[in-house]
DNA sequence: TGCATTTTTCTTGTCGACAAGAAATATTTT
DNA sequence: AAAATATTTCTTGTCGACAAGAAAAATGCA
């Protein structure tokens, strides 16, 4: 019989350690599971996932290649703070990208792009329905880069991805005050939306994406004056 | 006396490798001394640099999160191709990211910004008398990259400052086919450019960054095709 | 000779150990 | 006791060595 360690030493792949580390510690820093501002230990890493030091800072350096950790030289690193007070430039490059990627897509999309963007609108409309935000905020940048990817334009595509990872993190902040009426009609506009690329009417995709993008920035924007009220410290 | 080896063992200050070696090869890169698609090999720039892996793997890892380099599993790494096929979309970003940085500068802009603007300007003009082309690729971008800044929008400044990167490459593939006339008039409209920032006209200012914009894509459309019919290799 | 298989080589991926830098703590000096 | 100085501690940065994986070369076999 074979005996079972009870430290499980997993027998990994050579090199996918990095990627192993690299997604979990993302996902962790976008659902704030680790909080903006704490620490990030090599050490305590490398126990925590079994593996050396080396592999775990390869992982930091990519994060930190995208701006969600930060590195004090020869200190200490740390989970990057959430830039509230330039929010406006956050929200203004959202938007642009909402309208140039649902323009983009409504001139560039192929048969098989719709049929991912329309099996993507159907999981967001049943996640509205559980009211689970975590799904609600994945599913829906699924959704919109599934759009991106139709426009087919990498580097609209590259920096969409980042500003919805932004606001995976932003939204969270706002868990609580969450709004559940308006889902119902973020799920409509979205309807809207395939509909226009559809039928290939560009500027009517630009505009939906504008009428959109800016809804859901006129959202976060109520959220964080009534947290602002009620002196929830950010 | 000091006696002075012959071989030069530098000291360095901890941390200040993987720049060095991160900065080094990123205009290797991108002035194409390193061409697309030439192996990148970690020990011979090891000694190249007289350090260990380590900093030089992670300077790669830092190029390869900018899609500078490429890297295949446990097999090698190289300089990143130029992706010729999809130039369109590549002109259709950089157009984008002209009209908004400029139309950002001309609404946020402040005095020193004009100044550092100006004093780019002028370095701008100056390279074309000299007639270098890499001073004035590096130049002109460094004067679209300040009006960007100007803009105070972190993330389209980030975009913009990698299609520009990429331009230096592509730019430099069409070298000998450089038209010499073009500089000139681009000295004019970038003036042009800064009097419309100066005087807040967010409309002009988008208007002159298309035009700047198109007419850049239009030169370099109009070398592709003639290179193509003197049968160059791409 | 032509093809499959084994061996070698070459490059990357990972490791454990040590050094350097900065902050925190302890010590000395006035 | 307060300030300056020395020591310790803690985390990151660098190193040299070795292992793993894949391609290339060499070998064996029909």
């Amino acid at each position: 019989m074979v005996e079972k360690s009870n430290i499980d030493v997993v027998e990994r792949r050579r090199g996918s350690g990095v990627k192993l580390v690299y997604d979990i510690l993302r996902d962790e820093i976008l659902d704030l599971k680790l909080a903006p501002g704490s620490p990030v230990d090599e050490v305590l890493l490398a126990e925590r996932f079994q593996m050396s030091r080396t592999p775990i800072r390869e992982a930091l350096v990519r994060l930190a290649g995208e701006g969600l950790i930060e590195t004090l030289p020869n200190r200490s690193t740390l989970v990057s703070n959430i830039d509230l007070l330039n929010l406006n430039t956050y929200f203004d490059a959202l938007v642009l990208m909402y309208r140039v990627t649902t323009r983009l897509a409504a001139q560039n999309h192929k048969p098989a792009d719709l049929v991912a963007i329309r099996e993507l609108h159907g999981q967001y409309a049943a996640t509205v329905e559980t009211r689970d935000l975590r799904d609600m905020i994945a599913v829906n940048a699924a959704f919109h880069l599934a759009i991106a990817e139709a426009g087919r334009n990498p580097y609209f595509t590259g920096l969409f991805r980042r500003l919805l990872d932004e606001g995976r993190r932003i939204l969270r902040l706002y868990y609580n005050s969450y709004d559940e009426q308006f889902p119902q009609r973020f799920v409509d506009e979205h309807a809207e939306i395939i509909a226009a690329i559809e039928r290939r009417d560009l500027d009517l995709a630009d505009h939906l994406g504008k009428i959109h993008g800016e809804q859901i920035v006129e959202q976060v924007q109520r959220m964080f004056v009534r947290n602002q009220k009620l002196d929830i410290k950010l």
